[in-house]
DNA sequence: TTGTATGCGTTATCAC
DNA sequence: GTGATAACGCATACAA
């Protein structure tokens, strides 16, 4: 009966249930008993738990996930994991994980064809819960997910109409509050290098750059306003607008670090100074941000924090009733001074 | 018999394989056929995939899982999700994506029982293959999952003795080709910010930067090595140690880029101009390393290159015989020079 | 080709 | 508490 040979270099099977049953005399419904916690008795846990060592036994969390239809596994779709996605997923994935879930990972690279895939994908993977930076366009693919049962976060980026559970952070405030710094210090021309409009991140970042130049009575030139498309070349390219204009911006604000790093190559390339010639106020705090010289005063998202009412409005929703009403969280950004701004 | 009130609120049941048989009127196998992309008869398949279309079948990866035993899942077990595993896992994430696979995620910020925590996770998901940067303590937990049946691939750090597949940088040549630009242009003095050298990763960029004094003559002086333990603050500690040597380098070469962040910290604490008083070189290219003022000279790896290959090597083993002898592919980091290093 | 039946590893529902 | 046994959704061997 000596079965612990192994079909070499082939996949081994590896104990079951039945074999931890069967070698601890038990019926296989006491093992499921004893691995989920319920009350046992004594000589039977101890049998149990003989065998499970002994077989090296682990319970297939696949056919847990059949049976029961709980995965533990969260879908998460970003665009990309730059140092910001990348924070988020960092802090993310230790969250949950306290929760005993993780997180199963797509990247689209703002392409829509790989967003479609990736909610393709989440649809027959059968994800506990989908967290995501919204896209507009993918309503109708989220939307069909919803109705399938699967609980959506999301984060970022808006879309809206979705029942889902939302935390964004405070953008509209937070930029009103970096713009009105660079009006505090003097500049009457304050660029900015907004994100896609449609987006309700950039939309929410433009109407805080609105509220602060109104605030001081100051209209909004839209010359003032390029799109950087969230990205590097976008913002180069923004930014470049921007300082070629008759009159350009003594200051200007971006609406990522992404293209803020966009930003200061157009400064680097057409030798402009800064903050000598112009002052630049970035969201996102990169790690060499404060290191650069001089450093880069931004607006800094609590990405922990972002994360870590994820992982709660996920384990509220998942652990008790499914048909709670949706929440809405909202955090505040804080504004870090550094070098790069300074008075006309 | 019109059941397609869905329970409010509460998780609807989906369609399965089941429900589009009986709607199609042919058996169930017919369907699996069907979706298995065997060749079926053309009525029957008008009528499959009407059902489908009607019901909003998806098939149900768990279940299919639990049949063959594949879930086309990849366990990623890495430190952090700093610039360099974020971009890591974004290039990985897309090419394992091109073959059916994602990535299931886990962190442990360098936390021992995280790690553990990690594995014995991975154990009992059932994930296809696992990929991990390298710890050493891990032997024995990643050698039982290895004996379980789970390909392992290694990437940036090795754990030697283990039967598995490799993709690493030539750390080795690499450093060296770096160091002997320092000497090139006439430092003597090069002080290392190392990884932990029980890190093969660590390791192999020491003996670099050994082979390269050696080749000019110059004893390696233990002095002037110094462990950041691949982290900023490590990586601060370490530079200063370095700078306040009787003797302090002239020359800084640091094994990676975060600890190359505490370093240019410490430059910048310590009010030593660089490159006027002391050139900087680092492992890793960051975003913003090229646009820092002076521009910092790198060693950058193919982040890209490493994904794609373990990619690969991955939908070899799990495509074709699982049983074929492990590859170790060594890719070419490429140096380059920017203002962070210039002649003393 | 198609239909039927069995089993993957668990959980859950019964009687006992 | 415990032991049989029926699902869960799908793939597959086998007979038709």
């Amino acid at each position: 009966m000596n079965d612990d040979t192994q079909n070499e270099g082939d996949k081994p099977r590896s104990a079951t249930i039945v074999d931890v049953a069967k070698r601890a005399n038990v019926a296989i419904g006491t093992v499921s008993r004893y691995l989920n916690g319920f009350p046992i008795r004594r000589a039977n846990r101890e049998q149990i738990e003989e065998a499970i060592q002994a077989l090296r036994f682990r319970r297939n969390a696949t056919a847990v996930a059949m049976k029961t239809d709980v995965t533990h596994v969260v879908g998460l779709l970003a665009p990309s994991f730059d140092e910001f996605h990348g924070a988020m997923l960092e802090h993310l994935s230790r969250a949950l994980r306290r929760d005993g879930r993780a997180l199963l990972i797509y990247c689209h690279g703002g392409d829509t064809r790989l967003m479609e895939d990736g909610m393709d994908y989440f649809s027959t993977q059968r994800i506990d819960a989908l967290v995501m930076s919204g896209e507009d366009h993918l309503f109708d693919r989220v939307d069909q997910l919803i109705d399938a049962g699967v609980p959506l976060v999301l984060y970022d980026n808006d879309i809206a109409g979705l029942k889902a559970d939302r935390v964004f952070v405070n953008n509209r405030e937070a930029s009103m509050h970096a713009v009105r710094h660079l009006l505090d210090i003097g500049h009457r021309r304050v660029g900015l290098v907004s994100g896609d409009l449609e987006d309700s991140a950039a939309h929410g970042r433009y109407l805080g750059y609105c509220d602060a130049l109104e605030e001081r009575g100051i209209a909004v030139d839209p010359r003032y306003v390029e799109s950087g498309h969230w990205t590097i070349l976008g913002g180069n390219d923004a930014t470049r607008r921007l300082m070629s204009l008759p009159q350009p911006p003594t200051a200007v604000f971006s609406a990522n670090y992404v293209m803020a790093l966009g930003a200061l190559r157009c400064f680097k390339d057409a030798r402009v100074r800064m903050p000598e010639d112009v002052s630049l106020i970035s969201f996102d705090d990169a790690a060499l941000f404060g290191l650069y010289e001089p450093g880069i005063t931004v607006v800094a998202q609590p990405i922990n924090g972002v994360a870590q009412s994820i992982a709660d409005v996920l384990e509220r929703r998942l652990r008790s009733e499914r048909s709670m009403p949706f929440s809405s969280t909202n955090l505040r950004c804080e504004v870090i001074l550094r070098g790069s701004t300074r008075p006309v």
